[in-house]
DNA sequence: GAATAAATACCTAAAATCTGGTAGGCTGCA
DNA sequence: TGCAGCCTACCAGATTTTAGGTATTTATTC
């Protein structure tokens, strides 16, 4: 017997997956939880679960966090994200934050029943589709593979306050820097991508998942 | 007996309705469609419904353009739009479009059949989560309500290539126009939404959903 | 037929961005 | 201890965008 915890914040997909279910008995979902804090009472409260079905998109807490959390407190359960979109960034990510695989949310039932399986006998489950899309994102944005480029803390900082729309200018006024250290920062972003706007990286960093 | 035919390419949602309607006798699920044209067979095929759920994300047509079809087709046929996410633009279209109400597909179980009782009723359902965001929205734009900025088909069609990073040189050459009046259109724009710089404006049209 | 909206195009000046440099200080790690 | 990576800061020139105009032509609508 399998035990099971949903976490979506989605009754549809809570049902959706129940029904998916119904029919393999040694698969039991003992749990739902619609935001974070529901599952970490739920896991707190130590009912013991095999693996976790978490979604990335939740109302109170960023999934990738939540995964991290679960992680540090269990090390055994497993982990297998769902997710709507497949950005390349999210998914690594995922893996990196401990989780054993991930899944797409227009999955059929097989492809469901077979990542509990497998993901069970302790291999990493990754959605074939969304294994496709990364590859394909990778080659259509002319990077290779394997050498995606890595943003540091501030970059990404300043790559936040450029997608909601503020100048150079009002990204150092914010930060308490010089506006020619902004624009460096902006620079070396436009070089590490290869893009020669801003609107053009802001379309490369979404497409990777690397700001939401 | 009200009949229902699903349209959404997600297995999970069709069996997560399938699942919260199955204590309503009243109510049964005619038919599924995963794709536009799947549902364009089934209603061509002759099949009777009282009630489409049309998700709006569909991968082979755009469901602002299948609704319109659909309305076309049969005009007694009630039409429940359902979205994953709220944007004020999508739902006005949609309503336009001869839709009878929208969902989020965050809803309750309640809010489902609330809904299909509320349109089968002849009246428009709108989802209340919904309506607020879009009041917030609108708000937290300075726009005044019921006056959002109307773009006209040249202004989305740069507004388009600007999104996927274009510079207004590249633009008119695509467009065989002069630069001049690329830039004359973007000027227009800008001060339609009143913001000051090409990403905000991205920003407040993807809000609006006016582009994807 | 007049009025209105849309699309086109041009001009200029100011502001912002993009590109290619250089360089000092700090931190973590090997 | 030394090196690499990051953050910071500055300069200058080229390019692009923003913002203020004006103006003609072409539908569309009343």
């Amino acid at each position: 017997m399998i035990k099971l915890l949903i976490i979506d914040d989605h009754p549809l997909v809570i049902d959706g997956i129940k029904t998916m279910l119904k029919d393999e008995s040694y698969l039991h979902i003992e749990a739902a939880a619609k935001t974070a804090k529901e599952a970490l009472n739920i896991l707190e409260a130590g009912i013991a679960v095999d693996i976790i079905l978490l979604d990335i998109n939740l109302p109170d807490m960023d999934g990738l966090r939540l995964c991290e959390i679960i992680r540090d407190m269990n090390k055994t359960v497993k982990i297998l994200g769902l997710t709507y979109v497949n950005e390349a960034g999210i998914i690594t990510q995922l893996i990196k934050k401990g989780a054993n695989g991930y899944l797409l949310k227009n999955m059929e039932r097989e492809e469901l029943i077979t990542a509990i399986n497998q993901v069970m006998d302790g291999t990493i489950y990754l959605s074939k589709a969304a294994n496709e899309k990364i590859i394909q994102q990778l080659q259509s944005l002319g990077l290779p593979q394997n050498n995606v480029p890595v943003l540091t803390r501030r970059e990404k900082e300043i790559l936040q306050l450029l997608s909601e729309g503020l100048t150079s200018q009002e990204i150092a006024g914010r930060l308490f820097l010089s506006s020619y250290t902004v624009d460096t920062h902006r620079k070396n972003m436009l070089q590490k991508f290869n893009v020669h706007n801003t609107q053009s990286l802001m379309n490369v960093v979404r497409e990777l998942g690397i700001i939401a």
